[in-house]
DNA sequence: AGAGCATAGTTAACAGTGTTAAGTAAGTGA
DNA sequence: TCACTTACTTAACACTGTTAACTATGCTCT
């Protein structure tokens, strides 16, 4: 009966060359320049083959975004393990977080920047594990520990992480949309706003 | 020779049908979920006679975004010439924009949030006289004030003004994109952004 | 008034898209 | 050997943005 176990072993091979070869083409080019005729080229199948593992073009692209953002969680926790001051390792976190999605601007924007599908269920997307939520929580907790150590003054943890991320995000979206608008140098503005931020919070 | 003046009023007036038509479209189902044959249907006309007004859908969607762009300038113009406490006002500023965003998602998520077009030219787009650096730079005097009021202490307005900006657009985006994330309270968040923001700065 | 021409708008088509229904060929189990 | 499952393909549908070629109207000039 080892038959079965081996056939879902070429299963999973196929399925991870079309998750390999579509991260490849959305990377280079962009999702919407990438059609599924195009991806199925490239591992030579038939384009109706990659529905046999993927429900939609969408799901594909879901995929590959969740690989990415496993590498995100990765960094953020060994980040998160180092010693030293509680204030200084959350901000290597934040502008960790900002190099991230700029080395990763399609997957960042596929999963931040982009309206969210029709059948999206937030149920399924806000667990606790997904690589986003994990993401999240790595944020939830460097600043509940700068608030224990006093460097922080907030009433509200999840409100001042909140807070955090949407001004992370703006500057990481902004610097992915508009590399050419006149900014004040890219690493100036990056720190700029991660210091205002933290300071703003009382750190 | 008021023929020819009559003929451009005409053309313009079809071409101003058109741009409401595809704004109406556009903010009801967004950019990608509307073709020019629905707006063709829409002024009753067939989809070619589109190119005769605008080059592309690209086009189009900048011409409407434009157009939306330009209430916002108008609307934060009101807001500046109030007199009062400087900070105030730019704080005042800085919730209206984030409010503009979250009425006008589809133009938003166009202009700030969407790949810039491959024949984007920065030198006619960050004109002094575009709606968008209209608005940036309501944003650079509100920061001038209130350091000239000594309510902030910054080296550098440009750079200011550019952290100021990610914030708000930061919470503005991502509550356009993930309205469904368990958000403390929209107004909470967006408040407190401008808040942090705003005392990060030191004012 | 009539010939020529510019303009506005049309039809038909191209080359591409995501996706699905139907069909094929190989390999498994009885 | 026969039936059945599985993996995959071919062909097609219903769209998309965009262009080339055409028509019909109405103005200009002789």
């Amino acid at each position: 009966m080892g038959v079965k176990e081996r056939r879902a072993r070429q299963k999973k091979f196929l399925r991870q060359e079309i998750l390999d070869a579509a991260s490849e083409l959305f990377v280079r080019d962009g999702y919407e320049n990438v059609s599924m005729r195009r991806i199925a080229d490239k591992i030579e199948y038939s384009p109706t083959t990659i529905y046999i593992y993927f429900k939609d073009k969408a799901e594909l692209l879901e995929q590959v975004c969740k690989e990415t953002f496993g590498r995100l969680v990765q960094r953020l926790s060994k980040i998160m393990e180092q010693p030293g001051d509680s204030v200084e390792r959350l901000k290597r976190g934040l502008i960790a977080y900002i190099e991230f999605g700029l080395e990763n601007p399609h997957q960042y924007r596929a999963t931040f920047m982009m309206p969210i599908p029709e059948d999206f269920d937030p149920q399924k997307f806000y667990e606790k594990d997904s690589p986003g939520m994990q993401a999240f929580s790595f944020l939830v907790r460097g600043v509940t520990e700068c608030a224990q150590a006093g460097k922080i003054q907030t009433v509200n943890v999840e409100l001042a992480s909140q807070v955090l991320w949407a001004g992370v995000h703006g500057i990481t979206s902004l610097l992915i949309t508009d590399p050419t608008f006149p900014w004040v140098g890219r690493d100036k503005v990056i720190h700029s706003t991660v210091d205002t931020l933290v300071a703003g919070l009382g750190g």
